[in-house]
DNA sequence: ATGGTTGCGAAGCAA
């Protein structure tokens, strides 16, 4: 069976619900995991995805953060959090089966700089990611981790390497973190399909980043082996980042056979 | 360009 699998950053689903819904017509994912929805539980619009035909859960407090995961392949066996009882965490977490997969959208903490206490936070986090990945899941299984991690796994993955010396994104602590995902057993599908760099998933708002190609690729969707060895396509939708009122993030795309 | 923009919420923070 194929499966269109894909992971988009909102920033709010509030501001941003009709172009996610337009982009759901268009592009027909049978999963999609969004992050920073910004939303409560309460005022996640259930019911529009409902009508399109996608079961849903998400995870938010309100303010902040919040992610969820779409499915119109079943949804089934949703949890919240690092499933135990500490919330310290943030709401940047949600998993779900879906279509046989076992599913989580994830929304990486920024670091901010490598001295901010943020910093500490999103290693932090990443350890328990790591953790909870190996106490809940087999890496022999059909496994996706998709979102924003909020680092760059390589120096193509990045508009100007040069201007990002002892930044966040892309430190030693960071992307070993990413590489201990890829030695638990999951592959960055995007990079499966494509080698080359230059190729973005986020810009920011100011001095007209975008335009002027100044992006990172900080989204992505994590496989293990099985689901990889079905990977067809993976596609970053940068004409999502154009138009009137976009998201910062562009959706990515991976077509499972 | 230690700039610039967007979202939330109603000033300043987060990204």
């Amino acid at each position: 069976m194929t499966l269109r699998l894909a992971t988009w950053n909102v920033n709010s689903l509030t501001a941003r619900l009709p172009r996610v819904l337009g982009w759901i017509e268009e592009h027909q994912p049978d999963v999609l995991c969004m992050q920073e929805t910004k939303q409560s539980d309460q005022t996640f619009p259930v019911g529009a995805f409902a009508e399109l035909g996608y079961e849903s859960v998400h995870h938010g407090d309100g303010r902040w953060n919040g992610v969820a995961i779409l499915s119109r392949v079943g949804l089934v066996e949703a949890t919240k959090g690092f499933a135990s009882a500490e919330d310290q965490f943030g709401c940047r977490i949600v998993a779900a089966t879906c279509g046989g997969i076992r599913v989580h959208s994830v929304y990486v903490p920024n670091g901010r700089s490598l001295d901010h206490e943020q910093y500490r936070f999103k290693l932090a986090w990443l350890a328990r990611l790591a953790s909870y990945l190996e106490e809940t899941c087999d890496p022999g299984d059909d496994v996706a981790v998709c979102g924003d991690f909020n680092i760059a796994p390589d120096d193509r993955d990045v508009w100007d390497p040069a201007a990002f010396v002892g930044a966040t994104h892309v430190s030693d602590p960071e992307r070993q973190a990413l590489g201990a995902l890829f030695d638990w057993g999951l592959e960055d599908l995007f990079r499966r399909h494509h080698a080359e760099g230059g190729v973005f998933s986020w810009w920011d708002y100011r001095a007209g980043d975008f335009h002027q190609g100044r992006g990172m690729r900080i989204d992505l969707v994590l496989a293990t082996r099985s689901l990889a060895a079905r990977s067809v396509r993976a596609v970053i939708d940068r004409d999502a980042r154009k138009g009137k009122k976009p998201s910062d993030h562009a959706p990515v795309v991976v077509d499972l056979a």
